[in-house]
DNA sequence: TTTCTGATTAACTAGATGGTACATTTCGCC
DNA sequence: GGCGAAATGTACCATCTAGTTAATCAGAAA
């Protein structure tokens, strides 16, 4: 056979070395991929075929399946904590603040599913990796505080019953926003949703700040 | 040649063919394990050597590692919806019967985390294999009838607040009743959780039937 | 007892998949 | 302009894993 040569330079020969859009890249396309897959779903030669680099760069860089697991998780959580921190809710009266948290979460949710499948996916493996993170530890307080701000100026100011925590907030937040994303699948499967536009929103954002309020407002009768 | 010595009977020599109890058992176990590692995750040697049967009985049986997970997953949905349908809730009065549907739902959600990881899993694959099952399809209706009734005889006598659907109602329930299992593992390692008595319970019962009772009752003011 | 079919076992296979060896190229730096 | 480290591509491997082959056993029926 002919072409017993090595190395015909017939594409272009020169490559160019650029690191970071290499790693990036690597990111970005084994973020959609253990989205889509869940971390034991995910392959690598996928992710590798996405990219422009080669499988060798993924661990090169990441060193393994994990590592590189870990390192679209950390930068998701970062991303996340990151759009959060730009609200400004201080300005906003007690009642106006909690709702505009209410309705930036549900819509943050929504318009982030692989966040959240991404999360998922971590809470099946009991968050072992999201465990091995050092940074992600100390980056949700500023969730909380801001609650806690919100809500004390509340509750001093009468509007909002006391007695609640800002972890009961946020969790109660977090859980109708979240599910509405997370268990549209089976939920839209069993109640035979007509989702007829577009996604299916089986908990309408209205009566998620409806709940919110409700629940934190100075109880009625 | 009729027997030689083809069988050393040391052990036991003779087997029990017992089909049932062979099906079970790989149900039991294969339930466990999709539920601990997700289908992807899963191993199907694990699940035979968890098991006093072979490898080969589980492909006799539910001819491929998905046909089991199906099989698992109908089982699962339809030991849950048993339950549910065990309820009488229509000796009581409508707010007592919300408050009890919700309290049940929020403490067999915490006792079934098997169940809950499997339905997680199934919303990573998007619901492809639930979606497979003609049963499940039709199963769970009676949920939300329990809900309608109790809801309009709630509305009726001036208790509840008119508008809601049922499957808004149920939605709620199950989104807080759900997440505090769920995300149980990444929740608790954000916000550092404590944990003393056992299982992290970031959304106490209490709360999340505050919050369902105070979205359906007749609005304050 | 013979026979026949469903139940069961043990060993095997083909392909997928995470990971590597090794050569080669780029590029900052002196 | 050449030197060395960082970056990259190609080809390969070892192992794990879903699924199979083929033979054997149990037990009821005839």
């Amino acid at each position: 056979m002919a072409t017993a040569v090595k190395k015909t330079p017939l594409k272009q020969t020169s490559r160019t070395n650029d690191p970071e859009r290499t790693m990036a890249e690597i990111l970005l396309v084994a973020n959609k991929e253990f989205a889509d897959k869940g971390l034991a779903g995910a392959r690598i030669d996928e992710i590798a075929a996405a990219t422009r680099t080669s499988k060798r760069m993924i661990y090169y860089y990441f060193a393994s399946k994990e590592g590189l697991y870990l390192a679209v998780l950390e930068a998701a959580y970062r991303r996340m904590r990151q759009i959060e921190s730009d609200l400004h809710l201080e300005d906003l009266e007690p009642v106006q603040a909690l709702k505009a948290l209410v309705e930036f979460t549900y819509d943050h949710h929504q318009a982030n599913e692989n966040f959240i499948r991404l999360v998922m996916n971590e809470n099946i493996q009991r968050g072992e990796y999201l465990g091995q993170s050092k940074d992600i530890q100390q980056l949700n307080g500023s969730a909380l505080q801001t609650i806690q701000n919100l809500y004390e100026r509340g509750v001093k100011s009468g509007v909002f019953r006391p007695g609640l925590t800002p972890l009961d907030i946020h969790s109660a937040i977090s859980a109708l926003s979240f599910f509405n994303v997370s268990n549209q699948h089976t939920f839209g499967l069993i109640f035979n949703h007509k989702r007829s536009s577009g996604k299916a929103q089986t908990l309408q954002r209205a009566h998620v700040v409806s709940l919110i309020l409700n629940f934190v407002a100075k109880t009625q009768s």
